[in-house]
DNA sequence: GTCTATATGATGATAGAC
DNA sequence: GTCTATCATCATATAGAC
């Protein structure tokens, strides 16, 4: 990788394929769009994303790798470390409620889970990876939120950290499906009951 | 549709392909199944389906709308309709313990939930029936439940049951991505919430 | 190092055989 | 009425031009 650190105002042609495939994703789903759809996109011929990116397996482990990395990034900013619990919390639902006003997209999760068994092994292994740093992230949060009387719930955090984050992932997809309402209400459930009074 | 009302043992050309198609779309998602595959495993030609199911959007839609009426005929059930409703609570979350058991298929709407935006209108429209037909039915369940003392939630009933319907999609499809302990962690969390002590 | 012309196979669908 | 031979198109991927 050599992405300059400091993110440039006109990307690499990595990053806007990156960038654009991941646009593809989030919004039509990994089987439904091909090396073509990029291409024509971005004005240049199929073969010259298979130079970057060689197979589509490659191209969809990058994408899934990068969206690790940046998970960790934001979990470790100090703007989200150092918050306590209950505005963590709101930062994780801010980051979701942030897809949804991006034309409704789904999470990286929640589409590739469906698809899940088609999709090639390193990116299977990373994409588990995702999901369990995030959940423990999360029950972590959810811990010391309890802990210090800000956040309410039963059971154990990490129990709860995994309905929840199921929860925000199928909520996006019932937006999708139908319109913003049904997410809204969803996590206006969620807050109800997690934020103490 | 000719399929006579008591179900055959030997299920005629137009409800094998139906089945197979569900099996494929259940597990691997409506863009990553063809009817070359469907063909292959029934052991006829491509064309053979395209006489059934003209074109794949025929099919698909066919697979929701099939879905819809099973959904109806379930419900309406004197089995699962006379119940109390904590028992008809555990009724659905049944329903979603077979899929899990059935080689972690996920639940027909978080199958195509992602891929939403590459379905054909019909497709999409018989979705968004069966998911709004199942969200209402469970509001019922809830408020009755909570009524009489034996569910327990806060909020309205309607939030509470696209929450929970939101919750179970999800969980099957981190079943599919991790193994079927997140499932049960879930669904446990679910009922220690919901049933009252 | 970056991209284009081209190959090979899979895909959804049609026209026509039985 | 049911299915097969065949098609045009699109898929991913390679070999080689600039």
């Amino acid at each position: 990788m050599l992405t300059p650190a400091t993110p440039s105002l006109v990307p690499d042609t990595r990053t806007r394929i990156l960038d654009l495939a991941e646009d593809f994703l989030l919004e039509r789903g990994f089987n439904a769009f091909s090396y073509q759809h990029l291409a024509k996109e971005l004005g240049v011929k199929p073969a010259a994303i298979h130079y970057h990116f060689p197979s589509k397996d490659d191209l969809g482990t990058a994408l899934v790798a990068r969206q690790l990395r940046r998970l960790r990034k934001w979990r470790d900013l100090p703007r989200v470390a150092d918050l306590p619990p209950q505005q963590q919390l709101e930062a994780l639902l801010a980051v979701y409620e942030n897809h949804l006003g991006h034309d409704r997209r789904v999470c990286l999760f929640g589409s590739l889970a469906a698809d899940f068994r088609t999709l090639p092994a390193p990116m299977q292994a990373e994409l588990r990876t995702f999901n369990r740093e995030l959940t423990e992230w999360l029950a972590q949060v959810l811990a010391v939120g309890r802990a210090t009387g800000t956040l309410r719930f039963v059971g154990s955090p990490a129990a709860k950290a995994a309905q929840v984050l199921t929860t925000l992932a199928g909520a996006l997809q019932v937006a999708r499906v139908h319109d913003e309402t049904p997410f809204q209400v969803i996590v206006g459930q969620l807050r109800l009951e997690l934020f103490a009074s």
